[in-house]
Formats: C-alpha cells, structure tokens, sequence
DNA sequence: AATACTGTAATAGTTACATATTACACTAGC
DNA sequence: GCTAGTGTAATATGTAACTATTACAGTATT
C-alpha cells in the first residue's frame, strides 16, 4: 500500500487515505482477508499522523469495507471488493461533477473542458513529474 | 452579479467568489469601470458573512482586479480583462488536473473520465437542478 | 449638518482538520 | 509472564475558515 497524500486539493487527509484503500481494493491490489499496513506504518509512510490514518480506518470499517481485530489489525471485508468497485467511477465522478457545474456556469464551452480533459492528461503521463 | 456557493466543493467560500468575479470580467459580464455590489449586498444575495466577502475583495484589489473607492465602493479596474482573461481556462485546468490525477494514479482509463466527462455533462446541462 | 450608504478593521466564538502525546486493551511470539 | 506489536481513546494545541457584532472613516445626497 502506497499511499499519495496531495495536500492542496481540499480534500481532508482521512479522506484521501480512505479513497485510496477503496481504490486499491477496486483493483486488486488489496485482496480479501489482506492485512493492511499498521496506522503506525501507514502514518510514517505518508508521513501524517497516527490519528488521521486511525480516522480513515475507523471510518472504512464502518462502511464495511474493513475488519478490525483488536490486537492483530485491520483486513479487508469479504463485501469490501462489492463496495469499492460499485464506488470506483463515484468518487471521481463526484469531484469531475463540481469541476464541471463550475465551469458551465461560467460560460465554458464542453469543447473547452474536452481539450483541458486531454491536454491535462497527456501532461499527467508523460513524466510522473507532479 | 449572482454568485453561487457550493458549499460541498472544499473551495473556501471567499475563494469561491474570487473565481466568479474573475470569470464574470473573463465573459464581459462586468466591464471596466462597473460597479460591483456592495459587500453587505452581496453577503445578503449569497446568505455568507460580510467579512468573507470583504476577503474576496480585498484579495481581487490586491490581484489588481478591482479597484476600491473608500466610501463609493469597489469597480473592475483597467487590468481587470486581461488578468481574468488569462485565468479563466487556467482556473478549471487546475481543478481538472488534480481529479485527472487521482484517476491516473488509480488506474482509470481516458476512456472512462472521458464518459464520465461527457455523461456529467449532458446530465448538468440537462435542466439546472443542481 | 444629517443621513445613508460605501469599505475597513478589530474582536470574539465556533467548527473542522490535523498534530502531538499519553494511555489502555488486546493479541502473538518467545 | 514478558515483550512487542496491534487498534482505540482521551487530552491538549494549533491553524484555517466562517460567523456575529461593533465600530470607524470616507463619500454622496438631501
């Protein structure tokens, strides 16, 4: 589990560390019944600290996406895979929506965010450079 | 001027009214020596606090975007239409670019924001319920 | 002068997020 | 039993954003 934390997108930390453990288990990185890093560890590793990974935790679990065992730590659900890949396109969709109402009620034009949508992603994998 | 707020987007409400100044100098919306209204009026109009629209100004006058007439009020400035110009796509790519991020990092395909895109957009210009 | 409007400023209180620190309860391995 | 590792909880601190309120200084109109 690798996790990026981008602290100037507005969104809060748990947040980000939520979304990632769902999207890791939409894709198969994380398998049912997987341990997951300590929040000890995952809070070194993201360099963040141990009570906001616990918040992100906490919150997974009850969503059912996470099994908390006291004492041994935290595994993915059997009904985590259901949930997170139901959820996959959502989240993104939820933020591309706001972006999008943004730009409609300023008078942008879906030609304009169709070449922004292409030109942006085209920068975003040419070099991991951001 | 109507200014929307949304207040689910993580973008700070003064913020929010910075970039709809902006955007409405961009469209020709408010011209080169018109008046904006008042900070009381617009607090009213958008149901927010006088002092966050007096932060939204007050960081337009030093964006030297506006102009601020102690006593009269605050007026698009001459450099207005070029500095809003020059942001207006600006704005929306770094919104754009930091969920395009999110989707790369977790293994969405072009193909799938760029129906997300279209789909989010017919469902937005559809009839302006949100 | 009086009034009513401007922007501006200062203060105080609330909420959300994140941090640092300490402590507790549980489990696994020796 | 001891130790080292789990999650969990409580407390305190700091910061940013927002609100509410009051006050002040300038301008325009009457």
């Amino acid at each position: 589990m690798i996790c990026h934390i981008d602290a100037g997108n507005g969104i809060p930390i748990y947040e980000q560390i939520e979304r990632q453990v769902k999207f890791s288990i939409a894709n198969g990185s994380l398998l049912v019944g997987e341990r997951l890093p300590s929040v000890r560890e995952l809070a070194v590793q993201a360099a963040v600290n141990v009570n906001t990974v616990a918040r992100a935790y906490r919150e997974l679990q009850q969503q059912g996406v996470l099994d908390s065992i006291r004492g041994t730590g935290m595994s993915v659900s059997a009904a985590a895979p259901d949930i997170c890949r139901q959820d996959r396109l959502q989240m993104i969709r939820d933020r591309l929506r706001s972006v999008l109402q943004e730009a409609l009620q300023n008078q942008i034009s879906v030609q304009e965010v169709r070449s922004l949508v292409d030109s942006e992603w085209q920068s975003l994998t040419q070099q991991d450079s951001g």
